[in-house]
DNA sequence: GAATTGGGTTAGATTAATCTAACTGATAAT
DNA sequence: ATTATCAGTTAGATTAATCTAACCCAATTC
């Protein structure tokens, strides 16, 4: 009865937040940022290889191919755009990025767009 | 590779929305409803039923319980608001109750009345 | 240099939600 | 009254994403 199941796009968005925190992204640190455990980031990341987006090194340091930069690059804007939003609302920032973080990947581009559009009036909702 | 797995929110207010539509509830017009399968919905109304959520009659006509009747309602009230809001910023129906339905699950209480009392301001929001 | 630790993988089990194929039982059609 | 159709179920397979337990390998530690 959990809430979890990981897609592409959160695998891909986890990878760049980890990379921009930490300067490298290892199995280990995904584990750690989703609180599943290792044999899951096993499968995860053998998929994201094979469909190339995600690169593993010798010392097993994981790096974004331009496809799967493109993608992570993506979500995460709106990951952003969407908790600015959120806060310039009312809402905690706590909260609005855990809202974000759960819509990001269902809103059509026509309404994300709508939504930053509108917004775009009553604040500075563009990412910085 | 498909976007489906219903949940119990799902399958709640699609009951009341068939109900709204047609007066009566059948497996059949949820596998419709859905595009699911029938044995689909048998797995699904078993557990409905399992958790009190709604009822089969000697006709197999399905009703919802009080707590599925509260559930459903609530988060079709959702629905209808989320499609508003989306509708107002210039989305255009289709896509705002695509969304709307996809979203209305994650939102948190805050974010979705947040949302939903802003944009009072700007267009009669509440559901009718 | 033996032992511990840290990061990763493999193998196999589990769970949820779907599917297909085959069946039952009732109603409707000829 | 047989036959066909419709609604529902059962049984068993499938898929995705997780888990545990056990292992490998490399680097530290003592």
């Amino acid at each position: 009865m959990k809430k979890s199941n990981k897609t592409t796009e959160d695998y891909l968005e986890a990878v760049l937040m980890i990379k921009e925190k930490k300067g490298i992204v290892r199995s280990v640190d995904i584990a750690e940022y989703f609180d599943i455990k290792k044999p899951s980031v096993t499968y995860a990341t053998k998929m994201l290889k094979e469909k190339g987006y995600i690169l593993m090194d010798a010392q097993n340091y994981i790096t974004l191919t331009d496809t799967g930069l493109e993608i992570a690059a993506h979500i995460l804007e709106r990951h952003r755009v969407l908790t600015k939003v959120f806060t310039m609302l009312g809402v905690d920032e706590e909260t609005a990025m855990e809202d974000a973080c759960r819509v990001e990947h269902d809103l059509s581009p026509e309404t994300y767009e709508a939504l930053a559009k509108h917004l775009e009036k009553y604040g500075s909702v563009k990412a910085e």
